[in-house]
DNA sequence: CTCAATTTGTTCGTATGTATG
DNA sequence: ACATACATACGAACAAATTGA
């Protein structure tokens, strides 16, 4: 057995999905360029050691995707416009995490079930004696790309109640008089859609995403903003400057700077 | 078709893989805490709207993986103690990512066609005249965990050679003197395993990784220090302060604070 | 101890998907 | 396009272990 077909046997997924998704990713880091010939069907069958008819499984699939496209006795080529991914960029500093995301209009959803009071851990702070729970899908151009389930602390709620309805709830929180914030941080894993996040990212269950927590502690050590946030994983870049003056900086033609208007349905807290 | 069968179709991966990956998640997250017996066949049948043997592939799966234990006639069980997610914080300031590394000892792999230079987009400087490659897999308890694709300037390469390829090289690049460094920066996208990565770090082609690049330049606008990193998505952990002092800090259990003895091998540059 | 209820384990037949040559 | 083999998924029935009445 090769080391190739051991290396296949330690998925249990399909052969021609992960055929396929080798293949996405060399169009994706522009290994194979746009308009480009990419290796015959021959080719192919040598290299990744499958059958001719797994190849062809494997590029009716990125057909679709509208990454390829076939010409009978030419070739496969690479499409001229592979859709973009649209880089999320997130922050790693409270100015730039508010900058890109102020204008934003957060889909509000209803929640059947509201859990009372977020579970903190070491180091989240204290609990605020009540909380608000708000749960929204983040658009860009009508595609899905985060689920935010938001702990707000009643009293910081009420200070600006339709605002925290209306915007993206970290800048309205920023921008909120007589408030002093203590400490801010955030965390991030990689993790998989489960069926609900599959279904409102509209991504496969499993796929993976970036589960991030962000938490927001007042003058008080009181934790006044709790956020549980499941990005899609192919929409998210993370920037972290390290030492020295900011540069490399993400560029302007990335992130949601205008955001997709949003319907805003009913909400239950 | 219910709105379950419509997610599950989004996905091509088999059924009993997406049913696991939904029950895998439930078990690290602690929804299910250890020991704790988990619902009927029956159950689980009528939840994820699956036949009995699709849900017995599943457990079968984790319990292979050694998350479930099952015993006829009692009920399907959760490990008294399920491998832990051995979680690698990786920092976001420059202290932070050079303390949990210094003692690591990575494995240098030969490498066969070393790239001649880094290819460095917009904001990551300008190339050194000329550089060396060096390739290594990381690892912590025989596992590995990242494949270091490292390209380093040949004139900061010769001020220590021999630390270069004993220990990591951003600590040994922190302690040289006469070096000025002016800016330090690094971006993360979640990616999937190519057939290379998969078998380096064992895991399935298209697992997810996160992929960093890490990118030091000098006082002379030089990219002295350009790493493309590989991890795998399970063992990493990223945590951001975005506002006030550090709190909420990693817990000292997590992270390769000791790092396994490495074997090295041949290099060539 | 026996009985019934519960729960996992096994097997059949059938249909469809995956992979090879 | 074809023949072949194996994996996946379903529903249903039956077997075997455990529990408590």
């Amino acid at each position: 057995m090769s080391k190739l077909a051991r290396t296949y046997d330690r998925s249990r997924v399909p052969l021609y999905l992960q055929v396929a998704s080798v293949m996405r990713r060399r169009i994706e880091a522009g290994h194979w360029q746009p308009g480009q010939k990419i290796s015959t069907l021959e080719e192919l069958e040598r290299e990744f050691e499958v059958a001719r008819v797994t190849v062809r499984q494997a590029i009716e699939l990125l057909r679709e995707e509208g990454l390829l496209h076939c010409q009978q006795g030419r070739g496969t080529f690479i499409a001229d416009d592979p859709p973009r991914r649209r880089w999320l960029t997130l922050a790693t500093d409270w100015a730039s995490l508010l900058e890109p995301i102020k204008d934003n209009v957060p889909r509000l959803m209803k929640v059947d079930d509201p859990p009372p009071a977020p579970e903190l851990g070491p180091g989240e702070g204290r609990p605020a004696p009540d909380y608000i729970f708000l749960r929204s899908v983040q658009f860009k151009e009508d595609e899905p790309y985060a689920i935010v389930n938001l702990h707000l602390a009643r009293e910081v709620y009420d200070k600006a109640p339709q605002d925290f309805l209306d915007h993206p709830a970290l800048p309205v929180l920023a921008s909120l008089g007589g408030l002093r914030i203590k400490h801010a941080h955030q965390t991030l894993v990689i993790g998989g859609a489960d069926p609900e996040a599959a279904d409102l990212l509209r991504i496969g269950i499993g796929a993976p995403t970036a589960e991030c927590r962000c938490v927001v502690i007042d003058e008080h050590d009181v934790a006044i903003y709790v956020a549980d946030i499941t990005y899609r994983s192919d929409c998210v870049k993370l920037h972290m400057n390290l030492f020295g003056s900011a540069r490399g900086k993400p560029r302007t033609s990335s992130g949601p700077r205008k955001a997709a208007a949003g319907e805003v349905s009913t909400l239950r807290a």
